[in-house]
RNA sequence: GGCCCGUUGGUCAAUCGGUUAAGACGCCUCCCUUUCACGGAGGAAUGAGGGGUUCGAUUCCCCUACGGGCUACCA
C-alpha cells in the first residue's frame, strides 16, 4: 500500500533517447512529441537522452541538430545533455562504467555470462547449424553450450582469458520456458516466449552496453516512469522486463508504450530517408548535411513549413482526440493527448495533407508572426524587400500560400518587375485598340493621378475603359499579367496602389514593348 | 523459416453490439471571383475473407489471407 501511494505519487518522468546517427526522421520527431505531450499533461519531465553507445555510427554534428531539431519544434527538454540535470550525464558514452557494473552483477547472480566467441566463430556456428526451418540460428539456450563462454569452459580457463585481456562479451542467459507479458499502454496484454529469444549481449568487447542493458539502467537511473517508443522495439520488450528484473529493479519498471510505425505513401516498409528523396518529400526536421559526405538532405523547415504545422501534422499521425478536431496547437495538443487514443495500426505518411496542415497554419498565424519568417524567405532568396510593404502583403496574399517559401512566387512581384511574362494569355485577349488603351492610360497616369489608392486606381481605368469603348474586364487581364507576370495574385489594383505610380508606369511600359518585340 | 504486432474509402480516420458507417486530405462537379487563391454547395469512394457468439455484428472470439516489425557485439 505504501508502496501504491509512492508510485501514484512518483512525478511522471518521460524520455526521448535518440542516437546521434543523422538527420532527425519523421519518426523520431513523433515519438518525442508523444513524449513531450504524455508528460506536460501530467506535469511531468521530458529528458533528452543521448544513446551513443555505437562508435562505429557515431557522427560528429547529430547531436547538436537533434537539439536544434526538437528547439525548433518547440519541445525544450527539461534534462539534457546540453542543460544537465540532477540525474546526468545524459549522454550514454559518459556513463559507460555504470553499465559494465550492471552487467557483472548479472554474472554474479547467474542471469548473464561472459561469452568470448569472436565474430567469425559466431557466424561459423551460425553456418553450421543453418537449416531451411531455422535459417538464422541464434546464440541462445539451445546453442550457447556448443560456444565458447563462461557457462561451458572451466573456471580456470574463464579467469584466464577474462585476465588476458581477450575479447570478451556479457550475454543475458534467457530462461528456458517462461512466459514474460506486460501491459503495452497502446496495444494492451503482449506477452512472448522466452524459448525464442537468444541471448542478447548486454555488454560488447569494446566495454560499451548494448542498447538493451543502456535502456533499462538508464530509465532506472532517471527514474523514468513511462517509456515511449517505436513499435520495432516491440519484441525486445522481454529481454528488457527481464533484465528490469534480474537487476533487482522491478517495481520501479516503467509503463511502456509502443508506438505505430510511419509508412512510406507508396509501396511497402517504414518510412525512410530515400522514401523523402525518392518522392520528392522531406522526412528530416531540418535540413541535414552528411559531414562525410557533404550531401545534404531537405527538411521541412527549409522547405517552408510552420513548426506548428509540423509538429500538428506528426501528432495526427496515429492519434486524434475523436472529436473530429485537426487544428491543434502544441498548447492544445498538450491539454487532449492521451494515450489510449493512439491508434495500433501503423500510418501512411502523406504529404498532401502535411501541406493542407501547413497552409491552415500559414492562415491562422498572425500577419505580425509571419513577417520575420517572409523575411528571411525572401532574403533567402536574394530579394530585398521594404519591411512596411512586406508587413502590407502578408495579409494579402497568405490565403495563397501553401509554404512560406510560396511567399516569392505570390509577392516577389511587390517588389520587383516580373522577369517574364505570360505573353500567351495576353495575346488571346490583344489587339491594336487594347494596345493603344494601355498607351493612353499610362500617359495619364505619368500626367498625375490625384490620390494613388486600389478604389481611384480602378476608377480610372474604367472610366478610361469606357472612354475606349472597351469593357474594363477585357482589360484587367493583360494590366495582371503586365504588373504581375501571370494570371495570379491580389486584386490587380491593389498590387498597382501597392507598387507605386513610377513602377506600375514602368511595368506596363516595359511589357507593351516586349508584347511588341513578341508579336 | 520463427516470433510479435496490426487490418474501416486512394490517404489520415470516428464508431467503444443496434448509426442512412462521422469528419479531414486528395479527386470530380457547380457557385462566388473577368487572375490565382480563399470561401460555399454537392458528388464518387470504406468495414480483407470465412466461421462462430448474439435477437442483432465494423464492433467480441477463432481460423485464413494480407500488411508491417523483429530475428547483429545497430539503435
Amino acid at each position: 500500500m505504501d508502496y501504491l501511494c509512492h508510485m501514484l505519487q512518483r512525478k511522471t518522468r518521460v524520455r526521448f533517447a535518440p542516437s546521434p546517427t543523422g538527420g532527425l526522421h519523421l519518426g523520431g520527431v513523433r515519438t518525442a512529441l508523444f513524449n513531450y505531450l504524455f508528460a506536460k499533461r501530467h506535469q511531468g519531465e521530458f529528458i533528452l537522452r543521448i544513446e551513443d553507445t555505437d562508435q562505429s555510427r557515431f557522427v560528429p554534428g547529430a547531436e547538436q541538430y537533434i537539439l536544434d531539431s526538437l528547439r525548433w519544434c518547440g519541445l525544450e527538454p527539461d534534462e539534457s545533455p546540453e542543460q544537465g540535470g540532477p540525474f546526468g550525464p545524459y549522454r550514454q558514452s559518459e556513463r559507460k562504467a555504470l553499465y559494465r557494473q550492471q552487467a557483472e552483477r548479472l554474472v554474479a547472480s547467474g542471469h548473464a555470462y561472459y561469452a568470448f566467441d569472436t565474430p567469425e566463430e559466431i557466424e561459423a556456428m551460425r553456418e553450421h547449424w543453418r537449416t531451411e526451418e531455422d535459417p538464422s540460428p541464434q546464440y541462445g539456450q539451445r546453442l550457447r553450450m556448443h560456444m565458447r563462454n563462461s557457462l561451458t569452459l572451466p573456471s580456470e580457463e574463464v579467469q584466464a582469458l577474462l585476465q588476458s585481456g581477450h575479447p570478451c562479451v556479457i550475454r543475458l542467459r534467457m530462461p528456458a520456458d517462461e512466459v514474460v507479458g506486460f501491459e503495452d499502454m497502446v496495444r494492451g496484454h503482449v506477452e512472448f516466449q522466452t524459448a525464442q529469444i537468444d541471448d542478447k549481449v548486454l555488454l560488447k568487447a569494446d566495454g560499451m552496453p548494448t542498447y538493451h542493458l543502456a535502456v533499462v539502467v538508464d530509465d532506472y537511473h532517471m527514474h523514468i516512469t513511462h517509456a515511449f517508443r517505436g513499435e520495432e522495439w516491440l519484441p525486445s520488450a522481454p529481454v528488457h522486463l527481464l533484465l528490469w528484473k534480474y537487476l533487482g529493479w522491478a517495481e520501479q519498471m516503467p509503463q511502456w508504450a509502443h508506438l505505430p510505425l510511419i509508412l512510406k505513401p507508396d509501396g511497402h516498409g517504414k518510412l525512410s530517408k530515400r522514401d523523402g528523396e525518392r518522392l520528392g518529400f522531406p522526412v528530416f526536421a531540418m535540413d541535414w548535411r552528411d559531414p562525410a559526405s557533404g550531401e545534404v538532405t531537405r527538411g521541412f523547415r527549409e522547405m517552408g513549413f510552420l513548426p506548428e504545422a509540423f509538429v500538428n501534422m506528426l501528432a495526427l499521425l496515429g492519434w486524434n482526440d475523436g472529436s473530429g478536431q485537426e487544428i491543434f496547437s502544441l498548447g492544445e495538443l498538450v491539454a487532449t493527448f492521451s494515450l489510449d487514443r493512439v491508434h495500433k495500426g501503423g500510418a501512411r505518411f502523406d504529404f498532401e495533407k502535411a501541406k493542407w496542415y501547413n497552409q491552415e497554419w500559414i492562415r491562422r498565424t498572425a500577419n505580425q508572426q509571419l513577417l520575420p519568417l517572409a523575411d528571411s524567405v525572401f532574403r533567402d532568396h536574394g530579394i530585398d524587400v521594404d519591411p512596411a510593404r512586406l508587413a502590407e502583403a502578408i495579409p494579402l496574399v497568405k490565403d495563397r500560400c501553401i509554404l512560406l517559401t510560396d511567399f516569392i512566387p505570390q509577392a516577389a512581384f511587390l517588389f520587383r518587375a516580373p522577369l517574364a511574362w505570360d505573353k500567351p494569355s495576353i495575346a488571346a485577349k490583344w489587339n491594336p485598340q487594347r494596345q493603344r488603351f494601355f498607351l493612353d492610360w499610362t500617359e495619364e497616369l505619368a500626367a498625375g493621378h490625384g490620390e494613388w489608392t486600389a478604389t481611384t486606381l480602378e476608377q480610372s481605368f474604367q472610366a478610361a475603359a469606357t472612354a475606349a469603348g472597351i469593357k474594363a474586364g477585357e482589360l484587367q487581364l493583360p494590366l495582371r499579367i503586365m504588373l504581375v507576370g501571370g494570371k495570379y495574385g491580389p486584386p490587380v489594383f491593389t498590387i498597382a496602389a501597392l507598387i507605386g505610380q513610377r513602377e506600375t508606369y514602368a511595368r506596363i511600359r516595359r511589357a507593351l514593348q516586349e508584347l511588341d518585340a513578341g508579336t
